[in-house]
DNA sequence: TTAAGATCGC
């Protein structure tokens, strides 16, 4: 963050430098500055501009006034070009252009001639363009240019072939660039061709053009800034071009030092990183232009910063921030923005309160320091309010009223209004509503729905439900998200038809539904087991446009394969598929499961294959619903195989649930010893026994000899603090039951170790 | 002017 705040402070001059308004030059074809004039000649043009006008043009080609001033004063073709400009009219100019022509013939034009031509033909052509018959005139003169051998000016070949684009004559554009002189075809020109052929469809002539600029060392005409904006504006607009294909295209102006635009090249980044979550390719985009120091801006790199900081990699958005301070691209307002709020995210508090003190401390009259505005302050008061630290974010609330142009907003208020939810200060938050509205600011819907949030999480949806029907009659409505907290309160609580009922009013309310409050009833569904009414909601899903997501996909293949109906388990299947959505490991393991419980362990051994092929792994739950449902059919050695098989070929250690899997399956069967050695074995692999655990053993000792065993494990169980639960006590008691016994078990329940002589006769060699 | 940062659903 030093880096950051280093550059906040630094005055920057490369900005002034590249500054456009620095870097405009003279037209070459100015005039020349005033002053440097010979009054003789001065005299000499407009003598000649009044005789052109007095005398009439009939008689040009006779006159001796005219000549003898062409042939006796040296006008420079600038001036010629200037004095037809003068002539008003397109006529006038036209004629004085044959007249020149005639003139050169005769050698009365003999200073600068082909100079003079070219720039009085330009002027010309200038007036011909706003004729009511343009296109004929522009035609005849250029005829007129190429048969006298005029050559073009870089100024008249432009206004040729723009306008003979627009007025549907784009070939002609073409032939006027074909027949120019080379050095005429210069950046400028080929910019204007290639924009005429971009707005002429004709894409892949404007690149040929463009190749020839953009080939390194070839083209003495480089692409520039404006030819950046052409190609980049048709890019963007007509979707000409690959992704990839505009990641070259922005390297090969790079190698030219040209960047895109800043709203362009932004946009890109942007779209980059949010589609295609291609953020390595957009982050070597601004390397690249950065390598051949094309010019660059902030926003650009915000671009990037903004889904850095989204996916929390602090780290990169670091990089990122010094390689533009290496580069001496300043960051703004927007850049410390998002670097404050992302480390307000990743509850980094403190930090991002260094980087806003820092801004603000170091504020003076040098204008290059970011100024903090609300956004930075709602930003840090969010990010307290969600860490609890509610006292420095009200004291954050008094130093942003003091601040200049640092309202507080709605916004403000609304993050201490969730600040006080998370804490549980129902009370407090509804008087931070007060305060809002005393300051003369309206709660919103957000308000609402962190107020009801917080009562369905601390008071329960009942007081929720109530508030919300108070502020309804204050007038403030709820949105989707509202509706979807209170469906959520209400299926949590079990109270499936309050919440569908919700549903149907938010309906009636005129709210549209969203993909998220689908979701949040199929769940509910789900869970009360209603899979005809999740059916019901599943249609009205599709039908408002929305598809399910791999989660609802889940929860209703689990309720289906618990209703045993195998057929609409088949047909999510299907939609999956068809969504192009690939099932994960609970998708599996449920399918595992429903074909346990069929004892169908064909279809099982066929599952695991899949996931396999699926490029996804038998997890501990695949193996404990497996190993479970062999056990269930009596096949313990099946079982077993398979737990053998978990660790050496599939590296997944078992759990205590596999374990008590196992360990109940053997005390079934009376097979105590392996059922003990398997609890020796947890101990091993640093697996913990839990309650099941212990009342699975307890519930197979019940032979008289094997109370000492039945008290060892008592005092282990004690000693690794594994609670007993009301079924210990019951098996216990059925086991225990002499007064001796009795004192033990009491021992035992108040946490005492309990004292026994060991058995000589019979021990577990394990024990 | 465009581009980029702040509050509510799990």
């Amino acid at each position: 963050m030093t880096t950051l705040l280093s550059l906040s402070r630094r005055r920057n001059s490369y900005y002034l430098l590249t500054h456009p308004r620095l870097l405009r030059r003279f037209s070459a074809d100015a005039d020349p500055p005033p002053g440097i004039k010979p009054e003789s000649q001065e005299s000499a043009e407009v003598r000649l501009l009044e005789n052109l006008r007095k005398i009439p043009q009939q008689d040009w080609a006779s006159s001796e006034t005219l000549s003898s001033l062409l042939v006796s004063s040296s006008i420079p073709p600038p001036a010629l070009s200037q004095i037809t400009r003068r002539l008003g009219s397109y006529s006038l100019a036209a004629s004085f252009l044959h007249y020149l022509l005639d003139a050169a013939k005769s050698q009365s034009l003999n200073h600068r001639r082909e100079e003079s031509l070219s720039l009085v033909f330009q002027s010309v052509v200038e007036f011909a363009g706003s004729e009511p018959d343009s296109k004929d005139k522009l035609l005849s003169l250029y005829e007129t240019a190429k048969e006298k051998n005029v050559p073009l000016t870089v100024v008249a070949a432009k206004l040729l072939i723009r306008w003979f684009s627009r007025m549907g004559m784009v070939n002609q554009s073409v032939l006027v660039y074909e027949r120019l002189d080379s050095s005429v075809k210069n950046t400028q020109v080929r910019n204007v061709l290639i924009d005429v052929l971009f707005r002429n469809g004709r894409a892949g002539d404007a690149f040929k053009v463009l190749d020839e600029m953009l080939c390194e060392g070839s083209s003495v005409f480089r692409p520039n800034r404006i030819t950046a904006d052409i190609v980049f504006h048709e890019v963007w607009r007509g979707r000409v071009l690959k992704e990839d294909e505009i990641v070259g295209l922005i390297s090969r102006f790079g190698s030219h030092g040209v960047a895109p635009n800043c709203v362009w090249l932004t946009r890109f980044i942007t779209s980059l990183c949010r589609n295609a979550r291609r953020t390595d390719v957009a982050w070597e985009v601004l390397s690249g232009l950065m390598k051949n120091r094309a010019p660059l801006q902030a926003p650009s790199f915000n671009a990037l910063l903004t889904v850095l900081g989204r996916n929390m990699e602090i780290s990169r958005m670091n990089d990122v921030v010094v390689k533009m301070d290496e580069m001496k691209i300043r960051p703004d307002v927007v850049t410390l923005g998002i670097l404050i709020n992302t480390l307000c995210k990743s509850r980094r508090v403190d930090e991002a309160l260094e980087v806003f003190q820092e801004m603000c401390g170091k504020r003076s009259d040098d204008g290059d320091v970011i100024k903090a505005d609300s956004i930075h302050f709602n930003t840090l008061i969010d990010g307290l309010c969600k860490v609890g630290r509610m006292k420095e974010a009200e004291e954050l609330l008094v130093k942003m009223k003091t601040e200049e142009s640092c309202a507080a907003t709605t916004v403000t208020y609304n993050c201490l209004v969730g600040g006080y939810c998370i804490a549980g200060q129902l009370e407090t938050a509804k008087e931070v509503v007060s305060r809002m509205k005393e300051d003369g600011i309206k709660p919103n819907v957000v308000t609402l729905n962190t107020l009801v949030g917080g009562m369905c999480r601390h008071h329960g949806v009942n007081m929720a439900i109530a508030f919300f029907t108070d502020m309804q009659r204050e007038g403030l409505k709820g949105n989707v998200v509202t509706y979807t907290t209170l469906i959520h309160a209400y299926c949590s609580v079990g109270n499936v038809e309050n919440a569908m009922g919700l549903f149907d009013q938010m309906l009636e309310a005129g709210c549209s539904p969203d993909a998220k409050i689908y979701y949040a009833l199929i769940s509910g569904l789900c869970q009360a087991r209603r899979d005809h009414d999740a059916v019901r909601v599943v249609e009205k899903l599709k039908q408002s446009g929305f598809s399910l997501d791999l989660l609802a996909y889940n929860m209703l293949i689990g309720l289906f394969c618990d209703k045993n109906n195998g057929e609409k388990v088949y047909e999510m299947l299907t939609d999956m598929e068809e969504a192009k959505m690939k099932p994960d490991s609970i998708t599996y393991n449920t399918l595992v499961s429903f074909f346990c419980k069929l004892k169908d362990f064909e279809s099982v051994q066929k599952m695991m294959e899949n996931m396999r092929e699926d490029g996804l792994h038998p997890t501990v739950v695949t193996y404990g619903v497996i190993i479970e449902a062999y056990c269930s059919a009596g096949d313990v050695s099946e079982a077993l195989k398979l737990f053998n098989d978990m660790g050496s070929r599939s590296k997944v250690s078992p759990n205590t649930v596999i374990y008590n899997i196992l360990i109940n399956a053997f005390c079934k069967v009376g097979n105590l010893g392996q059922a003990m050695s398997l609890k020796e074995d947890m101990k091993e692999k640093m697996v913990r026994p839990n309650v099941e655990t212990y009342n699975a053993l307890f519930k197979s000792l019940n032979e008289v000899h094997q109370k000492e065993t039945l008290f060892k494990l008592m005092n282990e169980m004690n000693q690794s603090s594994c609670e007993a639960n009301q079924t210990t006590v019951e098996i216990l008691m059925e086991r225990l039951t002499s007064s001796d016994d009795l004192i033990k078990l009491k021992q035992f329940m108040q946490g005492y170790t309990v004292g026994y002589q060991v058995e000589k006769n019979f021990t577990f060699p394990c024990l």
